[in-house]
Formats: C-alpha cells, structure tokens, sequence
DNA sequence: GTCTATACACAGATAGAC
DNA sequence: GTCTATCTGTGTATAGAC
C-alpha cells in the first residue's frame, strides 16, 4: 500500500474517528458526564484531551492542576467537572480513546501484506506513522503508564507485550520459511520497539537534525532486515 | 578486559566511589547542608538517596512527599531539611552525583581498546553493565529530566547528545578505516543508544524473561555488528 | 543532630447563582 | 451548560524544644 509512505492516511483517519472515540467515552462514563448533547461534548472533550496531554508532557500529569487545566482550555474549573468526575477518571478516558484508536487503525493495517519480508516493513512504518500523527498521546502513555494505579498499569503492560508480540509473530513466520536467519525472536521484537519508541520519546532530537519520519523509518527498516537477512546492502 | 564480561567490577567501582560523591555534594551544596561529620553526612545522604529513588521511581519525583521522604528514610522531616534545603536542592544534588559516578567510571573504560570493532563492543557493554548496576539513577534520570528546569534540562539533553556522539565516532572511525559499512553514523548511534536505553527502562520486562545483562549485552552487540559489518553469523 | 508542632500555600472538588 | 465562591485536605518548609 502506496500511502503507507507518508503518514497523511493515518492522519485522515485518526481525525476522523475523534466521533467515534466520543461516544465511546460516553458508553464507558456515562455517570460522570453531565453534558447531553453530543456536539457540545465532542467539542469540548477533545479541548479537554488535547489541553491536558500539552500540559502533562511538559510537566507529568501529577504536576497538571485542575487550574492549569482551566487556564488552558479557557473553562471554568467548575465546568470542567461536567466532562468528569475527577482527575483519575479523566486519565482512565485519556488512556481508553488512544488505545481504541490505535487498535482500530492498525487492524485495517494488518495482513494487508503476506510474506514474512514485505510484513515486518509495514509493520513498523505503520507504527512509526501512527505514533507520529498521535505522538502527544504516546508520549504521554510511556510516560506516565508506569505511575498509575495497577489496574492501568497492567493494562499497558499487556499492550506492550503485544506490540512485541505483533513483531515476534512475524520474525517467527520469517524463519520458520528459510527467509530470516533463526535468533531469539523475542529480543529481537524488543529491540525494534526499542528503536520505534525512540522515535516518539526523542522527538526533540529528531526534530533538531531534521530527521523525518520516512527518513528514520527507512533506517529501522534497513537496520532490522540487515540483522534478520544478513544483508549489509541495499536492498 | 575480562572483567567487562560481568558487572562485578562496576559494582565495586561505584560502591567505593560514594565517599567522593558526598565529598564533592558537600562542595557544591555547602550552604543547605547543616551537618558537620563527615560520617553522619555520607550515611543519611546515602538512605535518602536510595529512598528518594525508590519512591520517585514508582510515582515519580513530583508524587514523592517529603513525608513519605521521611517515612521511607525512617527520619523525620525536620531532620530531613538538614541535608538540603528543599526538594529542587534534593533533585540537583540526585543527578549531580549520577553524573559524576558514570564520567568518572566511563573514564576509566575508555580507549582501553585500539581497533573500532572492540571499541564498540567495549563502549556498549560498559554502558549496559553501568547502568545495570545504577538502575534506578538512569531511570530515575531518563524519566524526569525532561520536566525539570531550563538549566537541569539542557544538562541531559547534552548528556545524551555526547553519548551519541561517542558511539557516533568510534562509527565513523570504523567506516574511514574501511571495516564498517558506511551509513548515516548519528542515526547508528541513536538506534544503539535506544537499544541500551531499554535495558533499564524495561527492566522489568526483561527480569519476567530471565534476560540477564550478559545475555542483553551479548544480543545487541551481535545486533550492531551484523548491522556494521553485514555479516549475519555468529563471529 | 534530630525531633515535634505548626504556619502557610495551594491542591482538588462542590454548591448554588446565572 | 457554565461560572464564581468556597470548603477541606495535603503539601512544603520552619521554629524552637530536646
């Protein structure tokens, strides 16, 4: 798929399920929102979300008060707690959209490719892509997914495993037909979510050298085939 | 060196450089510190230390209180303020002494080795063994750095930035003398930086695994070299 | 050198007017 | 649906006893 080489596809997309995600949260909250009509919500609950991924990146999300967060999305404190009933909850529906969008998105990615190869490349394009069009959302998820309550905790936790999983699962397939040389599968799924990772943590540094996402996703690819092929040129 | 294969030797390097640490803490914080002895201040220092770290580490350093602070140390806080004079003081004191430790220890690894490969095998493993024996201060460093003051700030983006550039060089060392492939040395380095950066950072991954350092260690190096020498083998 | 008691600031949350 | 005003809990920091 041709529009996995600019991540302006994946960007359509996550706009466009911002309604989707609405209505999810209100499924899930239903007891803690006051508000009734849905474009009223939709509206301020992504003012909301936006303004307190912006605050809680530059300074934790223990660190964002209610204030702040007032200040910021230019609402009464009063009137925030129409949206929630608190501070927890309002991390817990942080959390749940960017999970729902992430799994939504990447599911239509999947299996659009079939051997082993052309799969482990568009794997970790759709990741890096991903996590660029959403990366105040995963940014914050690895920051603060460490710091929360177990249940939360646990839930990122499992996600994470996954995420390696996806990739072990590939590689496996790879040796299993004779195309990737056979290594601990598992390490090496570790190391390429290392490597994805960075991208979104270390944005300052990119962004300083002016390395674009195709351009590190093209080395990761590189790196990765060079290490699962044994091939030092150019593909 | 044979001692680099496990980390015994660095565990005895730090142990034995904390005298030196509280010697150049008490330089830099003079006015705070309300202690005379020598002894009293090296031993208190060293369980709020730890203390500070265990604490941070779970809820993050703007989560720890200085009750739990003194809870945690078993002194009360009136006591505690006798050793800094407030949290901020506390916090630059924590990663003065991180700092100080790893240049002194690096300083001693370094240019052990003559030609690139064992340069970059050395420069990796000493950074893997390091901060496995200092976990919880990389940790602790990498997870609030970035939302400290302007000045704190900049001093570990630098700290990063010369990491790199020290894997960068002995890169680009390798690919004048003709030995590596030649690719982009920068974006090398960070994808290695990323690599030994989730060692500590996802420790707990790994201790689910039985991953230990040796075996961490031994599977990037074989990741970076089939990545700089093409060759996909065991060496 | 270490403790107890307390001052003072600011956080999250809510009640009730509009 | 949103605001202002305010309650109550908890945080940092210090003064002064031991």
């Amino acid at each position: 798929m041709d529009d996995l080489s600019n991540f302006q596809w994946f960007s359509q997309k996550v706009t466009l399920s911002r309604q989707d995600i609405c209505r999810d949260v209100y499924k899930h909250h239903r007891k803690a929102i006051k508000i009734k009509k849905e474009k009223t919500l939709v509206r301020n609950l992504m003012r909301i979300f936006d303004a307190a991924l912006k605050i809680s990146n530059e300074r934790g999300f223990q660190a964002m008060t209610m204030r702040s967060l007032s200040r910021e999305t230019g609402m009464s404190m009063g009137g925030l707690y129409a949206y929630f009933s608190g501070k927890e909850d309002l991390l817990e529906m942080l959390l749940r959209t960017g999970r729902i969008t992430i799994k939504q998105i990447l599911e239509e990615q999947v299996n659009q490719a079939t051997d082993p190869e052309s799969k482990l490349r568009s794997a970790i394009r759709a990741h890096l892509f991903l996590s660029e069009v959403m990366q105040p959302w995963f940014y914050f998820s690895y920051m603060e997914a460490r710091r929360l309550g177990y249940a939360e905790k646990k839930k990122s936790m499992t996600a994470e495993i996954e995420t390696e999983k996806l990739f072990a699962r590939i590689i496996e397939e790879g040796m299993n037909r004779g195309v990737f040389v056979v290594r601990d599968s598992l390490l090496t799924a570790s190391v390429i979510k290392a490597m994805v990772q960075d991208w979104y943590v270390k944005r300052w540094k990119y962004a300083k050298r002016k390395v674009s996402v195709d351009r590190y996703a093209s080395f990761v690819v590189e790196c990765v085939e060079s290490f699962c092929l044994h091939m030092g040129d150019k593909k």
